[in-house]
DNA sequence: CAGCATCCGCTTTGATACTG
DNA sequence: CAGTATCAAAGCGGATGCTG
C-alpha cells in the first residue's frame, strides 16, 4: 500500500495493515497458529496467490510474521505471528465486536469457516449461571465441529468434537448464530433448520453478553 | 471496497471500513466531531476529492456517519458519526497504541496535524503522582498549541492554549514525543531542538504508561 | 467558497496458468 | 507445496471544471 505520508500514529498502523487482505492473514494466523501456505489459502478464499506471497513477504518484512521451518518429519514452511504480529489481537477482537450485528446478514456467496465463528463466539457469550456444574455444548454449523465450554464460570470455545455434550446443534450458521444471540428464540428453532439435541435450558445459561440492536 | 465474501465477523467490519481512507476519515469525525468537507479535506491532506465524497456516501449507507444541516448562520453540511460510527473509536483506540512504536520514525514527508496527536498523548500519558497538585503543560510541537493537563489524577489532553502552564515545549513533533516517552533523556532535549521552558521535574511526572520497546 | 462530478494516466487487484 | 508470471479489470491520485 502506498504509504499515507502523515505522522499520525493510525495512519503509522494501517500503512502496515491497512492493505486488502492483509488483516485477514493476520486472522488466520491469530485463530489457527503457525500456517502453511496451502492453509492461508484455504482460509482466504478467492485471494490470489501473487497477492498471498506478496502480503507474507510485507508482513515478514514489517516483523509482523515470521517464516519456520518445521521439524524434519514435515519438511514445510510455516508462517507464524511474531510478539508484534501477536499485539494486533486487540485490534481483531474489536474488529469482531463491532462486526456481530453484522453477521445477521448472511450474503448466499458468503464463505463459511468454523474457526471464524470460534473466536466471535467466545467474545459475546457468558455462562449467566457461573456457580452451576460446567457444561458443554457442540455446534454442527460450518466445516468443522465446534465445542462451546464453561470452565470456572467463564465460556471457552474450540475446534473440535467433545467427549460428551451435554447438548448438540445442527443447522445452517446464521440461525445457530441467531440463536445464541437471542435474536431467534428457541420454539423457531426448528423452524429454522436447527436441530436441537438435549437439554433446552442450556440455551438460557449460555447467551449473549449484551444482546446486539436489530441494526 | 469488494466484499470478502465471507460469513466472518472481522470480514463483515473490513467490508464496510476496510478501504484506503475509510478509517482515517471515521478518525477524524472522531477527533474533531461535526466535520464541514473542506475540514475533513484538511484533515486528510492527498485524499483525492472524489475519492472523499464517495467514502462519505459509503459511510452514510453503512449507517456509520449521518450529514446534518448546521443551524442557520452558519448555512453548511456537517458530517458527524452516529452512534454506531462511535462504537468505532476502541478500534482506532487499539490501532493508536500497536502504531505508537512507528512514530520514532518521521519520514521527511510526512504531515503533521496536532489533533492527530492529541488522542495519542491522552493514551499513553500517565499521572505518576496522582495525589499532587495538578499540572499544566503546553505543547508547542504541530500545526496547533497542544494541552496536557492533570485532572483528578488522570491525563487530559486537547488542542488549545493553557491560561497558565506550568511548562511549555518548543519543537518537532518527534523529539517531543521521543522526550514525552523517555526515548530521549531531557539532558538531549536542546541537542534534538526542543525549547523548554517550565519546571524539569514535570517530566518525570508525566510519562509513558508502558514503555515501548525500541522498534 | 463549499461540495461535489468528470476525465485520464497510473497502480493495485483478481483470475488463471505455469514452475522448481 | 510454495510460490512466479501474465494480463485484464478495477481502484486510486491528481487535475480541472461545474453548480448553488
Amino acid at each position: 500500500m502506498r504509504s499515507y505520508d502523515e505522522y499520525c500514529a493510525i495512519a503509522k498502523s494501517l500503512d502496515v495493515v491497512g492493505d486488502r487482505w492483509t488483516l485477514l492473514i493476520v486472522r488466520e494466523l491469530a485463530l489457527r497458529g503457525g500456517c502453511r501456505y496451502t492453509d492461508l489459502r484455504n482460509g482466504l478464499p478467492g485471494i490470489a496467490s501473487n497477492l498471498l506471497a506478496e502480503r507474507l513477504r510485507e508482513l515478514e518484512h514489517a516483523g509482523v510474521i515470521a517464516r519456520e521451518d518445521a521439524p524434519p518429519p514435515i519438511a514445510t514452511t510455516l508462517f507464524r505471528l511474531t510478539a508484534r504480529g501477536e499485539q494486533l489481537r486487540p485490534v481483531l477482537e474489536d474488529l469482531i465486536r463491532w462486526g456481530l450485528p453484522l453477521m445477521t446478514e448472511q450474503k448466499p456467496g458468503d464463505a463459511v469457516r468454523s474457526h471464524w465463528l470460534v473466536w466471535a463466539l467466545e467474545l459475546m457469550l457468558t455462562d449467566r449461571r457461573p456457580d452451576a456444574s460446567p457444561v458443554t455444548v457442540e455446534l454442527q454449523a460450518g466445516d468443522e465441529p465446534i465445542v462451546i465450554e464453561t470452565r470456572d464460570g467463564t465460556i471457552h470455545t474450540r475446534l473440535g468434537r467433545a467427549d460428551s455434550a451435554d447438548a448438540t446443534l445442527t443447522g445452517p450458521p446464521r440461525p445457530i448464530l441467531g440463536l445464541l444471540l437471542g435474536l431467534i428464540q428457541p420454539g423457531d428453532a426448528k423452524a429454522n433448520g436447527i436441530d436441537y439435541q438435549g437439554d433446552p435450558a442450556i440455551l438460557d445459561r449460555i447467551g449473549a453478553e449484551t444482546t446486539p440492536p436489530p441494526s
